[in-house]
DNA sequence: TATGAATGAGCGTTCATTCAT
DNA sequence: TATGAATGAACGCTCATTCAT
C-alpha cells in the first residue's frame, strides 16, 4: 500500500526503538498533512513543519530523505487512513444502496469538514504535485473511487439508480466533495449537518434521485 | 471590471505605441495565465513566464510592478474575457431553460479544454491565491455564477427544473465544470464532444432532469 | 575648471540649439543636485532623475554618457556656483579680516540652509563616491577653501587671529558648515538668523575671538 | 540598551552553544560596522558582509533576519561599546575640567582613527539611514553628547569655558571629531599624535581656552 | 537522535545601460 | 531629441539540503 519507501504503520513486533521511531514518523505526518492542506505543498517550508513540532529542520530529514518524500508520505498516510475508515464504514451499512451511498457520501464530507479541515484539497489537482507524488495520489484514489463506483454500479444494477455514466457521475461527486471543506469552512453542529444534508440530497441527484 | 490598475483593453483610440503595448500586455497575461493554471501561481516564477515569452525576467517589470500585480491581471483578463463570452453566447440562445442551460454548460466546458487548457483552476482553491488575488477571483465568480444562477432560477419558476437548492446545485456544477479540463486532457474532436455531451448529460441531472 | 567632460556654462556665442542645450543641461544638474544631496548618490536612481524632470530615462543619457558623469557634473556645477557666489561676496566685502571672515562663514551657512537644502552633504564624504567624482570634489574644496584659507591667514599675519595650526581650524569650520543644513533644517526667518549668528560666533572662536 | 532584538553582549550564564553563537554575531556585527562605516549603508551588500567573514550570504540570515536589523544591530553594539569605553575613562580622571575634557577629546579621536577606522560616520548624516536605523543612532549619540555636555557644562558653570552657547559648541566639537577619521587616515605613531594634539588643542578653543 | 550552522541555488525586484524608432 | 522597450547584473531574501558534533 505503501509505495514511498516509509514504513508509516506501527508494527509491534519491532523492538521499543522501533515503535517509538514509528510514533514519531506518524506525528509528523500528521503536521506535515495538516500543514499542506492548509496551505498547498509549495507554500509549507519544512521549517513550518518543524516548527509545528518543535524541533529543528534537520531532524525531520532523519526521519526522511527529502520534502517530496515527506509529501508522498503525508498524502498516503491521511488518505488510506481516511479510505480505511470509510471502508469499515461501508461495512457496518446495510439497507438499499441508495441509503448506503447517502450514507457514504454525508460521512465523507462530514469527517473532511470536521476532522481533515482540507486535506481533500490534496487530492484535487494532481497536476501541481511533483511527479512522484502523482502516483500515490492516484493509488489512492483508485481505491477510494472504488468505494463508490461498487456501491454505484450495484444500484445501477438492481435497477435502484439511473445514470449517464458511473465514471462520469463518479467524478462529479468527487469534485463536489472535494470541493466542500472550502463551502463548508467554518460551519459547525446543526449549520454543518444541515449544509451537508443538502450537499447529499443534491449528489444523489446524479445518480437519478429526485430532489427532496 | 477590472480593479487591477492595469489597463488590459485595446483601446483603439489611443495612439498605435498605446496600443502595440496592450497587445504586448494581452500577450503577457495570455502565456501567465496559461502557466498559473497549470502549476498554481506559487509554482511559477517570473523566470518561467519571461522564458516561454521569449524575454527576460526583468522586462515583465515594464509592464507589470509585481508577481502579484500580474497575477491579478492575469485572472480578470481571462475570467472576464471567458464572461464575457459565455454572455454573449447566452444571448443568442432562445428555447426552454432546459435547452439554454444545456448549451451553456457544453460550451463552457468545450472552451476550456479547447481553448484555456488550464484556466479554470485558477478559480477553484481560492485559498491558494494570495490574499489580493482572492478578491478579484471571487467578484469574477460571481459574474460567471450569475449566468447560470439566472438560468436555474428561471427553470426552477417555471417549474422545469427540481433542485434541492439552487446554490448546491450551483456548486457542484461548478466544481464539475472546472475539474473537466484535468478529465478530457488530450481530448479532441469527436471524443471530446462525446465526453463533453455526457458530462453535460449528467450535471443537467442536478436540476432534475433524468438521465438520458 | 570642469573636469567632466560636459560643458555646463551656457555660452552664448555658441548657436541657438547649443544654448538650448546648456540651458536643458542646467536644468537636469539642479534637479540631480537636489536629489542627491537630499537622499545620497546610491538613494537616487536615474529614473527619480527623469520623472522629476518629467521625461524618461533614457532621454538623460543624451546629456550625460553615465549616471556617475551625471553625479560629477552636479558637484561641480553646484559646488562652482556656490564658490563664484563666495568669491563675489568676499570680493564686495573691506574691513577687518575678522569681520569679513564673519561675513563670510554666516553667508555661506544661511546659503546652505536656504538655498541648497543638503548639497554640503555632497563634500562631506567624499569616500562615499566613487572615485572619479572625488577628484572633482577635491578641486573644488581647494577652491572652496582657498577663500578661508586666504582671510584666515591674512588675519594670522596681521595678528588679529591666534590658531593653532590653520589647516585645523580651517577643517574643523568646513565639518560644523557642512553639518549646519542638518542642524538648522526647518528653521527659517529670526530663528535662523540667530541659530546662523550663534554658530558664527562659535566657529570665530576657532581663530581666538573670545565668546561674546 | 538594545532595542533591536539581537542580543549582542556575551552572557557567560548561557551553555557552550550560546556562547559561541554571541561570539559569532560579534565577529559579524564587527565587520558589518566597518563596512557601513566606510562606505555607508545603501553601497554595502550583504556578499560584501559575508564575503569578508569569509562565508555565504545566506548564512547572515542566520544570525540576523535582514539588513536593516543587522545595520541597526551594527550601529547599536559599536556605538554602545565606544560610549561605555569613553565614560569608563572619564570615571578615572581627576583634575580641571580643561584637562579632562582635552583628555576626553584626545582619547575619542584617538580610539577612532586607530580601533573604529570609519565607524564615526555611522553618527554623521542620519538622514541617510533608514527610519528604523535612525531611533538608535540617535538615542547613542544622546548618550555620547551627554558625557561632553557634562564636562562643559561643568567647565562653564566654574568659570573655566566660556561658551557662545553649549549645545552648538557640542555640535562643532561633535562634527570636527566625527571627520576625524577621514583626516588622520594612514597616520599612525607619533605622527597621529602630534595631529591629534592639535585637533585637541583647537577644539578646546571652542570652549574659550586661546591657541598654545 | 537531534541540533546548530552553513550552503547554494533560486526567487522577486531594482536599476544603469543600450538601442531601434 | 526623445521615447518605449529590453537587457543583464546585482541585490535582499528564502529554503531544501548537508553535516559535524
Amino acid at each position: 500500500m505503501t509505495t514511498s519507501g516509509v514504513d508509516t504503520g506501527v508494527d509491534p513486533s519491532r523492538g521499543r526503538v522501533a515503535r517509538k521511531r514509528d510514533r514519531r514518523v506518524r506525528e509528523i505526518l500528521a503536521v506535515a498533512a495538516e500543514l499542506f492542506g492548509e496551505r498547498g505543498y509549495d507554500a509549507v517550508s519544512l521549517e513550518d513543519v518543524a516548527e509545528r513540532l518543535d524541533v529543528t529542520k534537520g531532524s525531520l530529514y532523519y526521519y526522511f530523505s527529502s520534502k517530496e518524500q515527506l509529501g508522498t508520505a503525508a498524502i498516503e498516510t491521511l488518505g488510506s487512513e481516511w479510505t480505511d475508515r470509510l471502508a469499515a464504514l461501508l461495512g457496518t451499512l446495510s439497507g438499499s444502496a441508495s441509503s448506503r451511498l447517502r450514507s457514504l457520501i454525508s460521512e465523507h464530507v462530514t469527517v473532511a469538514v470536521r476532522d481533515y479541515p482540507a486535506a481533500l484539497q490534496l487530492f484535487l489537482v494532481p497536476q501541481r504535485w511533483p511527479e512522484s507524488q502523482r502516483r500515490a495520489i492516484t493509488t489512492l484514489r483508485a481505491r477510494h473511487d472504488g468505494l463508490f463506483r461498487g456501491l454505484i454500479e450495484e444500484g445501477v444494477t438492481s435497477g435502484e439508480f439511473r445514470v449517464t455514466s458511473v465514471p462520469t457521475a463518479l467524478r462529479c461527486m468527487h469534485a463536489s466533495m472535494s470541493q466542500s471543506p472550502v463551502w463548508f469552512a467554518g460551519l459547525r453542529g446543526r449549520r454543518l449537518a444541515d449544509a451537508v444534508d443538502e450537499l447529499t440530497d443534491t449528489l444523489m441527484m446524479l445518480v437519478g434521485e429526485s430532489a427532496p
